[in-house]
DNA sequence: TTGTAGTTTCAGTATATCCTGAAAATACGA
DNA sequence: TCGTATTTTCAGGATATACTGAAACTACAA
């Protein structure tokens, strides 16, 4: 019987820590690509495959990191909402953990990032149209076409984003993919 | 009129060249919030919105940057196929210009980041979810049941987004758009 | 109020990333 | 073939970003 022989246990615990720290330090990269701190992405990676929350000091042991930088880190995924903190009763110390549904991460995910950039990067190209506004010659009738084109696109971007994310659902993406050819 | 006033045209110009600095530099600090690093990101937007193909040496002068990185990036963003080579006969120098419809943009970014990290986390998840394979623990199964929703989910805005960017034509989304409530 | 566990901050340092400039390589016309 | 215009490469320097570690701060219990 597996689960009473202390060696096979011992070789699959060394096999899922194994796995665990590949998922943890290629999310890292991963998440670099996509402009996240790879800090920042190895915490949240750990959060999610990890059951039942951590303390500050857990997170550190984990991944070979200092106090600070361990903190800010996940102040910052809590500012994103993608981690909570947890205060057990009796206890003084804070516990961190992740939201481990995967489509409300993605929900949130794309907010923050509407929020964040999406909206702010419409706002420049406004800014950008209503400085050319009005201008006469032929390049500023190119740049007022790309700029508005531009615009025009994202702000539809954001929109269909906004819908998507709406309901808090994963059963609408699924559904219109039927009508998507 | 306007057009023949020589001070109204040179004031007309340092506006339309203040809108385009604007562009291109905010162009720049968006695009290093989504992973791509600012230069590349400029010389995107300088092409963007510049009617007529340029040679590296004036990109170069535009953007105040070396001939090396210059070189460099537009190299890159040859790769990515968001720019094109032009060679005029009778000339020996190499123009760049950059794909100006909005759509096509799009298309060829979402192509390529499915490509290069969609496709690739989606290799990791699966070694993960292998290296776990068969352990019995709680916390294994703990492992393999997140991994896999990761996985499962990223496979789906996978097809999602090829469909999305198949036709090469911006009439699917819009025309989804209605459909999502 | 004092002691202590826990949290927060941040100056200084380390590291990753990007950029420069010049030399080497290449392409092409004479 | 040589000379010149153009492209390519890359070592070294510059800059931006991230991380550490320790001190300051806070909250709470005794």
């Amino acid at each position: 019987m597996k689960e009473t022989d202390p060696q096979a246990n011992a070789a699959e615990a060394v096999r899922l820590e194994a796995a665990r720290d590949e998922f943890v330090t290629q999310w890292g990269t991963i998440g670099s690509a996509w402009g996240i701190n790879r800090t920042m992405a190895q915490i949240h990676a750990l959060l999610i495959i990890t059951p039942d929350a951590l303390t500050t000091d857990e997170v550190m042991e984990e991944l070979k990191i200092s106090r600070g930088n361990a903190h800010m880190n996940l102040r910052e995924l809590t500012g994103w909402g993608l981690v909570r903190s947890v205060i057990r009763k009796g206890e003084r110390k804070e516990y961190f953990e992740a939201e481990k549904d995967v489509w409300k991460m993605f929900c949130i995910i794309v907010r923050e990032r509407k929020r964040r950039e999406i909206r702010p990067a419409i706002n420049v190209l406004k800014d950008c149209i209503d400085r050319a506004d009005g201008l006469q010659s032929p390049e500023a009738a190119s740049f007022t076409w790309q700029t508005k084109a531009l615009c025009e696109f994202m702000e539809m971007a954001d929109g269909v984003l906004s819908k998507v994310v709406k309901s808090e659902q994963s059963t609408i993406v699924p559904w219109a993919l039927k009508f998507l050819k």
